[in-house]
DNA sequence: AGATTGTTGTTTAATGTCAAACTATATAGT
DNA sequence: ACTATATAGTTTGACATTAAACAACAATCT
């Protein structure tokens, strides 16, 4: 009986539909870029590999779950495939001997060139049929709720 | 060679840029709902019974796969948990041998209401802090595109 | 210093999902 | 009618992800 739970039924129909629409195209689009990507490598390995080829000082694996919302214990899994294919290094931490630092290979960053190499058709054949320009004014959106959701992780 | 591939490094950056955060959005909405409904039921099934709930003569489950966009190996699975659980029903189709009908039952329709129940404060808390016009403003855009990428699975 | 609490990364078991092969029925072509 | 092709649903094997328990180290408190 601590209130704060009166919401409209299209308020709640409309929250609803929002997240299942964001659930439909994660799925669509994961899936689509799933076959395309080479050598079976999937989204979440390419997304690290893409986020590494901008920091050069590496990050720990605690930053890279965080920066993709997944667990401590996925980005282990998805780590240990990456380091097994020669992508990235680990390194031990300067400072912090609980923690490691993630760099990417040479082989790493030419895996990306070549990942985005295979998606550029298909990304090229999307970005005539979307309105690249809406896609750019939504994407601010996005982020905000993004922001909030993280903000607010134990809602 | 045969073209089609030529696309500014800004727009690519953008479209994956959308879809990092539509993936990130994913993660953390389906986590925070997963958390919150009851009797470890999952996002999916309760997609699926809420879609069941509005459609009282029943799908099949290749409808659920589609309006749902996974494969109908995914859907054998949720539609057998589901069974399992009562909260649906399996009939054979009257005039297709091959196919079946999925009914929602009085349990499921029960279910439905105490998962939205469950999820009633967070939504609450959800709406206050999203703008929920620009929600509404947006998730058309997110349709258009949904529909898009539906259209062009093959791409 | 010593004990408590927090943090980083790993491990384990369970589950959702996919792709591909398969069965059964339906539809189309001849 | 017969054959070939297409479609609905299932099964199998692989894999990404999660939650929870765990080990090692760090930070804090007294």
């Amino acid at each position: 009986m601590s209130g704060g739970d009166d919401i409209s039924a299209d308020e709640r129909a409309l929250i609803f539909s929002f997240f299942n629409e964001i659930g439909i195209i994660q799925q669509l689009s994961s899936t689509m870029l799933n076959r395309r990507l080479p050598d079976g490598l999937h989204v979440s390995h390419f997304g690290v590999l893409n986020h590494l080829s901008r920091r050069p000082n590496g990050e720990t694996p605690l930053q890279l779950a965080s920066a993709f919302q997944v667990t401590k214990g996925t980005m282990t899994h998805t780590v240990n495939v990456l380091h097994e294919r020669g992508l990235i290094v680990l390194r031990p931490h300067r400072t912090d001997r609980r923690s490691k630092v993630v760099t990417i290979t040479r082989l790493g960053v030419d895996f990306v060139h070549q990942a985005i190499a295979s998606l550029g058709p298909s990304m090229a054949r999307l970005s005539t049929m979307i309105d690249t320009e809406r896609l750019a004014e939504i994407l601010p959106e996005l982020e905000t709720i993004r922001i909030l959701l993280d903000d607010n992780r134990d809602i």
